[in-house]
DNA sequence: ATGAAAGCGCTAACAC
DNA sequence: GTGTTAGCGCTTTCAT
């Protein structure tokens, strides 16, 4: 059980919209209008009064008052299972800029990964009529229940099961907004392939009886479509510390790919370390392509070639699909391409 | 001018306490008194019915309303000056699972190292009544008065200026929790003279007319305490590229020092791919300890050697000198010893 | 253009 | 042990 916290009433009383209203000798209705610029029109003079008066008494209108009138919170959420992720990190900023210029606050909260949390972390926002929630989810499946209750929108937010991008998820179908996993992991491996590349490993998240994630299936298309046949599949979780394990295997393997497609930044990290650990000479030993565009691979040794997500339309089409919900059933998706990033872990420089 | 959101009242009326109250046939003050605990005792019967009612219609409290007549939202605030450095996300993250075993949600707000940013952030925190505000500032003197004005109470955490973790800041001297930033530089350096080093550079943050960090402090003290004298200062900003263009800066110097303390992880990782394009072997050449204990540090090449912030004790001291605030004026300042991380960078392994 | 007043959903003091 | 009710501070309709 959770201790309950102890609300600690305030001393001193804060300002109220009574008292800027009895200062500037105006009812408390005008005050209101001033404030908000409107619903109804106030002449020069007592606005300005109004005005004056609010900044003598330091005067802020009472949030919590205000969105129970308005039965809008004006804050949105956003849960990303991995805060300390810098690729999510960035995500994040992305999308709380795009918000505060509507207006918006953005909670943001990190489910650490764990479906518990991640409960939680709905529940809680639900309870608080957050306006919208934007979830990369843990799960294939996120539990949407408590939101659809509280008759809030919801947008998944680049959800790596194709499935659920094409189809939607949850009773209603939520939107959803992604880039083109697929696409991306094609290009990459397309790219590998153009420096000469014959053997071509993937490191991946998750486990085998997880859905299919779409980075592995273009990882293959990509090497189909080359005549060539699919190098070691290594899955491990996305992580710096999954992927230095991966790089180990790696090592210890016979016949070791030339080149790998790494699903994340964070795994490229620790696969790096590993390979340097290891003695081998990047890229000349073993090509590394990565995923995310996230800012810690451009600092890397080498510095990873990865495969950019478009933060800033991810972020503004989030927005837009969850402020602006399409009506039809079937337009509530949203994809958008990657783009690669050469840098030196790929062999171009 | 922002554009004001717009608000979307809720098409499905929410469930409210008084439909709980009906249906189970009670009044609506029982039913707050079993979702509450409190703080009047329910017979067992009513409460089951209670439960039975609130699960059937699936209702939860409106915490705007109940925010508005507890005058607490049950909400504490976090802002910091980079949500993308893997460093503050750890921090973050700390405090953040700190806040939820007391029953606080935290609201993370990132003022991407901007003085309008931060300002806007405390305005809005103030106006949605947060219980309280972790803050992270870009200034050595953060502007508190909308805070003081709420009557909201601020823990500084991590300032980076020992000036003001000795004397307090603002009107009435905010709370502040660190870590003892020049005992941590002193170490560091002791241990690189250790290694046998004697010319040791420094990278640091900000630029000569700010005041004094106290990891500069601590960089000079083992240095004198050793005999030897300074070598460069490089300032740079705390981010991965600032690191590159230091180290870049390194190796243009004709007498360059054998070892570097550099004041952050992410400076370090920018350094050390700068240090590799400079075609330096790493620690032989040059031999790095880094600042902060990121998760970052530990998979870099060569992996940092760093001295750690207690993350943990930071989070669980910020949280009780929010809540339990000690009554006297001096009290109010608490510093957290720092802690070396051995690995590769500095020579060792 | 301005004022009066009815909620918004909840807490907790007060009555029974 | 349970019911009644007066706010909490704001938005907004309706009257003036």
């Amino acid at each position: 059980m959770v201790a309950m916290p102890h609300p600690t009433p305030h001393a001193r009383p804060a300002v109220t919209r009574d008292d800027v209203a009895r200062r500037a000798g105006v009812s408390p209705a005008v005050v209101s209008y001033v404030v908000n610029g409107g619903p109804r029109p106030v002449s020069a003079a007592t606005e300005a009064k109004v005005r004056q008066a609010v900044k003598a008494l330091g005067y802020r209108p009472n949030s919590a008052a205000r969105a129970l009138a308005l039965g809008s919170s004006e804050m949105l959420a956003m849960i990303v299972p991995d805060a300390i992720n810098p690729f999510y990190a960035s995500l994040a900023r992305a999308v709380e800029n795009a918000a505060a210029e509507r207006g918006f606050t953005l909670l943001l909260a990190d489910s650490q990964d764990s479906l518990r949390t991640e409960r939680r972390l709905i529940k809680n926002f639900a309870a608080r009529r957050v306006d919208g929630l934007f979830l990369s989810s843990v799960l294939f499946e996120p539990d949407l229940m408590d939101l659809e209750q509280a008759d809030i929108p919801v947008v998944l937010l680049n959800h790596p099961a194709d499935v659920v991008l094409k189809g939607g998820v949850g009773g209603r179908g939520a939107n959803a907004v992604g880039v083109d996993f697929q696409e991306g992991g094609r290009l990459a491996v397309e790219h590998l392939i153009g420096h000469g590349h014959e053997r071509i490993g993937l490191v991946m998240g998750g486990n085998a009886d997880s859905e299919l994630d779409a980075r592995e299936v273009g990882w293959q298309q990509g090497i189909r479509d080359a005549g060539l046949t699919p190098g070691p599949i290594i899955r491990v979780p996305f992580t710096r510390q999954g992927g230095y394990r991966a790089g180990q295997e790696l090592l210890a393997r016979t016949e070791r790919p030339t080149a790998v497609f790494v699903c994340s930044d964070q795994q490229s990290a620790g696969l790096l370390c590993a390979l340097h650990e290891g003695g081998l000479r990047l890229p000349e030993d073993m090509a590394v392509f990565s995923f995310d565009g996230a800012p810690e691979s451009e600092y890397t040794w080498p510095r990873l070639s990865t495969v950019a997500q478009p933060l800033k339309d991810l972020a503004q089409g989030a927005l837009d699909a969850l402020l602006n919900p399409k009506p039809g059933p079937e337009n509530n998706t949203k994809i958008f391409p990657a783009e690669l990033i050469l840098r030196a872990s790929c062999g171009c420089h």
